[in-house]
DNA sequence: ACCGGTCAGGTAAGCGCTTTCCTGCACAGA
DNA sequence: TCTGTGCAGGAAAGCGCTTACCTGACCGGT
């Protein structure tokens, strides 16, 4: 035993075991108050000796303070933790890239948690985000048809905003706080309105996990523009898969094999139509000229595949940097509801309806 | 001033201003040590009454734990670090699903942290990630030809290792602790191989920041593998730019104007080579008869471009893997190196140089 | 009836930092 | 020479939590 502290000691000796603060105002021959305040740069003016002893003495131990000290006795309140399902996933990647924008703009940190869409997941982070002090929370990314599930979501958020916290949600309608509502719906109608228009009357679609409320908006506008029309949408032409690539390849394979007649495949993402645009052409068949293919999002690959997909812009950057402005700004006590147009890029993965 | 602290009061009155582990006590009627410990499960026993008593609390008051006075009580050291040129990229996207997989099989908390290739902002998050109590810093992505930064960089990592927190780097020969280094020699080498073989003599290289050692790397080994062949590769044949999708595009652009007669474009990463595939369609060169374009790194969407790409694959995953695997275990003295090969990937961006 | 052993629970000492408040000094004015 | 003012620097009180250590009640054994 005292062999192990003898050589713990030893290694502690001289250096290991990190610098505190106290180290560094015992090396500069000066009080632990009169450190903090040369290493923060405090108002209270200190003698230029004085000050450059402690500088040195920072260098010199290599001294870096700890963050968790110093958040606990300044309650300081300065990170914004983030909420998505999936960083690497081009949707989120680019509503990050708003967020961060504006965070780091105002000097703040961003700390990032990926829920994999997984409500529970979700849960603890918020719990987690709240242990970590934020000053606020901003949660992206589509709701859950899971009445549970939101009650205890909102009351946690409650509880969060209750001790000061500030929360804003993209394109969450169940939570009633403050928001930014990307048009799913109206994105779904722009989507119907050019399917009818270019007289697609066999219409498969694409859709993601039917729990999430962004599919069932999308959806019914897509829903609504066809009925406009006179067209409907049978249940059967509609397969829920995994939001990804391999979802998309998987349900357009199962509805040609099922109708084979189709001229039109809604995927509503664009990683699943990227996924039909790969089934299509392992089938050679050809894309637009028999299948058109329809997109959702516009993410930046969108016009890098071939045919480049046609499919409705989402304002995803600019989402983000909304999101966390209204997270930032503790503004008017009124939940305020920012909402964004959807907005259809033609470009060449569909074409009319072959007759 | 007596008015604003009166409302303040009235504010905190009940609820706001955080609920502490000492209110859930005195809710509870109950010592704080016995609150902390039924909360944490500690191994030291409590009565069933008791612990009801304090859960009841925890639920009414919807208290959280201060993760920062807990780190600090405890010195714990649970969070990992992990600093990337961006995780929107997709480089980085797979690299950190592989740590991420692995710092959540060991109940880590990461923290993600994007440099946007400054080296300045990869310094101060180095600080940071110390200051937060990381156990561990994992480095990834190119180092730079910067012998100062190198040095200062190298400086702050041997401080934090020698108070023992842990670092593992991916790609950098410029540090000198654990490492995986993918091949990117090897992979230059494959790349000018397949070049020569099928005949191609008009090279064009789409190269990212020269002061970049993954570029340099890759360099050298197409250089061997053509002059093992015979063949030389004059330095305006090479463009460096932004090492993104932009980039590429804008140096096939320069490359095929000042030199028409090009049969390649060899890109030095994927990204750039999607977007030196995007030039070409517009100007409606094709692909690969009369021009072959090559790409690096083999990320997920270089398999859905038009024509799909013929690329070097890097194991990116895996070299997340391994690299959280060597931060994480304290294991051998020696500073390990893992080196991963790369493999080259046929697609169908590439064929025989016309004849 | 007394003593040692158990054991649930409380007390209090930090963890590393910030910041308020106080001390002691130097100088100016009378 | 004495008091008042200003100001640099230090002492110490927390921030919210964990945990080593202590206390006191209760048990069985002699």
């Amino acid at each position: 035993m005292s062999l192990v502290a003898a050589t713990a000691a030893g290694a502690t000796r001289e250096g290991a075991g990190v610098a505190t603060l106290s180290d560094v105002a015992r090396r500069a021959g000066v009080s632990p108050a009169t450190a903090s305040r040369v290493i923060n740069g405090s108002s209270k003016p200190v003698t230029e000796e004085l000050r450059e002893r402690v500088l040195r003495a920072v260098a010199e131990l290599q001294y870096v303070p700890n963050a968790h000290a110093q958040l606990l006795a300044r309650s300081h309140r300065g990170a914004v933790g983030v909420i998505v399902h999936d960083v690497s996933d081009p949707y989120f990647s680019e509503i990050t890239r708003g967020l961060q924008r504006v965070a780091t703009d105002q000097g703040r940190l961003l700390m990032i948690c990926n829920s994999y869409r997984d409500p529970e997941r979700e849960l603890e982070y918020v719990e987690l985000l709240r242990g970590q002090q934020v000053a606020a929370i901003v949660l992206a990314g589509s709701g859950y048809h899971d009445a549970d599930f939101t009650r205890l979501l909102n009351g946690k958020l409650a509880a969060y905003e209750a001790t000061g916290g500030r929360v804003a949600v993209i394109g969450r309608h169940e939570h009633s706080g403050d928001a930014v509502m990307p048009d799913n719906r109206g994105g779904g109608e722009l989507l119907g309105q050019e399917l009818c228009r270019l007289g697609h009357e066999h219409i498969g679609v694409v859709a993601g996990p039917r729990v999430l409320t962004t599919i069932t908006d999308r959806l019914t506008g897509l829903r609504a523009a066809l009925a406009e029309h006179g067209r409907d949408l049978p249940e059967h032409r509609i397969r829920y898969v995994d939001f990804d690539r391999d979802g998309g390849a998987e349900a357009t394979a199962g509805l040609l094999d099922a109708e084979p007649g189709l001229t039109a495949i809604a995927a509503l993402n664009d990683s699943m139509a990227i996924g039909a645009l790969a089934l299509l052409r392992a089938r050679a068949v050809p894309v637009p000229q028999q299948v058109s293919v329809f997109g959702f999002d516009d993410m930046p690959m969108a016009r890098d595949v071939t045919p480049a997909l046609t499919t409705v812009r989402l304002p995803l950057v600019e989402m983000g940097v909304r999101a966390m402005a209204l997270a930032l700004d503790p503004g008017a006590a009124s939940p305020r509801v920012e909402s964004l147009a959807a907005e259809l890029i033609r470009r060449d993965s569909a074409g009319p309806a072959p007759r």
